[in-house]
RNA sequence: GCCCCCAUCGUCUAGGGGACCAGGACGUAGCCCUUUCAAGGCUAAAACUGGGGUUCGAAUCCCCAUGGGGGCACCA
């Protein structure tokens, strides 16, 4: 049975990085039929942030990832907060201690900052004698845990990923693994509740790889099985700079909120550093569970682009069904668009959306025609001029008045063949008309999708302001 | 400083000795379609970090160099 884990310590916010991770995890216990477990790894008292706990849960249901056990799920592994489990790693304490893996380290914080020769520490506290230690103890010093390294041999692990790796232990330090505060330290509890919880695969990011041969040390000394290793390549940006929050970089939360679907996030991170061995690159979440496979998994780092996101989220956009569409766009509607149909004009801004809040800009003209140069009414490619421009409005004015069906449709038609009566393009007869509806240069749809949604009244004034303004500046 | 990892178009990647004068996608440029813009279609420019090996043959295997990244906390 595959037991995978998503484990973050509360920050207060998703980062992408996690996320990728939470994803991986999620989709190797989905692919097997497995368990997804969520973690909550909060031993550090000083970086704890009350909210924080809500931002994960709320990242994780935005993102789809719905974990089976965890906070509130208990599967009979729990609890799953390891503020909640400081026994356990009392517990488990003692007993490496009794085993001689490792030792209490009586020595001053400050004293341990201090730069030593050497790449690595070995700690005075490891020699000391029996009665020493009874003695700190009775005078109540206090203490941490550390790991006894061994000096001699070294250790080797094979990861999923980066294969098989083995580090001198020499190079090893006698790491923490109970704080002062009878707290455990990451290194001790991912150890411990990995083994307690029955993790199968531990799957985290790749800054973790030069610290794993201290946990297959601390594994082998509790005499338990290691688990899979699948170690995740960092994501950076295209500069190749690291991607974090602090310097500003958006985490989850920040790209929904600047319109990204989580569907698509979701799809975009999973494709930095795995690939489905085909071309495909439009993914639900469902399908990814199909298809994700660990060994597919890339090993080198990879650059956060925002420009195929953004075209990702495009393709996602329009992938949605118009009501879906339609729902999503409904809050970027300011009230005074209220008086149109607006599933009309949603349905036009499908297919030209890629991030939600450009919507904004783009309907503005619905409420009000701007400002514009009647340079507007230049345009190459319609063969198209003010002058012209002039002609057209005037001569088709009374052909829209005239017309009973107000549509798309019939609009086309009505326009297109007065072109060929007239012995105007097409689009000569569109440009100036589209131009005086909107006073844009640019449209989400063309003038006769404009003048339905307008209605024939508001068309019919908004030429004639156009023919005033054409009039006045022409003479 | 020490240790570990990585290295294909600008970016994400396919590729796991001959099928590769290296394929796809984003982005970029051009064309087509067309009622502006999109969407869609087509086309183009664009990469195996360098040097040694191994081999009949190397993007693919090995070594070195270079470059990049990660780690060396009572943070995770």
């Amino acid at each position: 049975m595959v037991r995978t884990r998503f484990a973050p310590s509360p920050t207060g916010y998703m980062h992408i990085g996690n996320l990728r991770t939470a994803l991986y995890a999620y989709l190797t216990a989905r692919r097997n039929d497995g368990v997804f477990i969520l973690r909550i790894e909060d031993t550090d008292q000083e970086r704890n942030v009350p909210e924080a706990l809500a931002a994960i849960y709320s990242g994780l249901a935005l993102a789809g990832l719905v974990y089976d056990e965890g906070p509130g799920k208990d599967g009979g592994f729990g609890p799953y907060v390891q503020s909640e489990r400081l026994p356990i790693y009392q517990k488990y304490a003692d007993i490496i201690i009794e085993k001689g893996a490792a030792y209490r380290c009586f020595c001053k914080k400050e004293a341990q900052t201090i730069e030593d020769e050497g790449p690595v520490r070995r700690d005075p506290c490891r020699l000391l004698t029996q009665d020493e230690i009874e003695q700190k103890l009775s005078a109540s010093e206090s203490f941490v845990v550390r790991q006894r390294i061994p000096d001699e041999g070294s250790t080797t692990f094979a990861d999923h990923v980066y294969g098989e790796i083995t580090v001198e232990n020499s190079q090893l330090d006698d790491q923490v693994l109970l704080k002062s505060d009878g707290f455990p330290t990451y290194n001790f509890a991912n150890v411990v509740d990995d083994h307690l919880m029955a993790i199968t695969h531990v799957m985290r990011g790749q800054e973790y790889l030069s610290s794993t041969p201290k946990y297959n040390l601390l594994y082998e000394s509790f005499g338990w099985d290691v688990p899979e290793y699948v170690h995740l390549p960092l994501i950076i940006k295209e500069d190749g700079s690291k991607f974090s929050k602090r310097l500003g970089d958006p985490s989850f939360e920040d790209l929904v909120k600047m319109g990204y679907l989580p569907e698509a996030i979701v799809n975009y991170i999973v494709l930095l550093g795995w690939s489905p061995g085909n071309d495909q690159e439009f993914f639900t979440l469902k399908a990814l569970e199909e298809v994700f496979s660990i060994d597919r998994i890339n090993k080198s780092s990879a650059a956060f682009s925002f420009d195929k996101l953004t075209w990702l989220n495009g393709e996602h956009i329009r992938a949605l069904s118009l009501d879906e569409f339609h729902a999503l766009a409904e809050p970027y509607y300011p009230e005074a668009l209220a008086s149109f149909n607006t599933r009309k004009i949603s349905e036009l801004l499908q297919v030209r959306t890629e991030k939600l809040p450009e919507i904004t800009e783009k309907i503005g003209f619905f409420i009000r025609v701007p400002e514009y140069d009647i340079e507007m009414y230049q345009h190459e490619k319609s063969k198209c001029d003010p002058e012209v421009s002039l002609e057209i409005l005037k001569l088709v004015t009374p052909v829209l008045e005239s017309l009973q069906t107000w549509d798309n449709d019939n609009l086309y038609l009505t326009l297109k063949d007065f072109g060929k009566d007239n012995g105007y393009k097409t689009g000569t007869v569109m440009w100036p008309i589209r131009t005086a509806l909107s006073g844009v240069s640019v449209t989400p749809g063309g003038a006769t999708a404009l003048a339905e949604i307008l209605g024939k009244e508001e068309s019919l004034n908004r030429i004639q302001a156009g023919i005033e303004k054409l009039e006045s500046a022409l003479r």
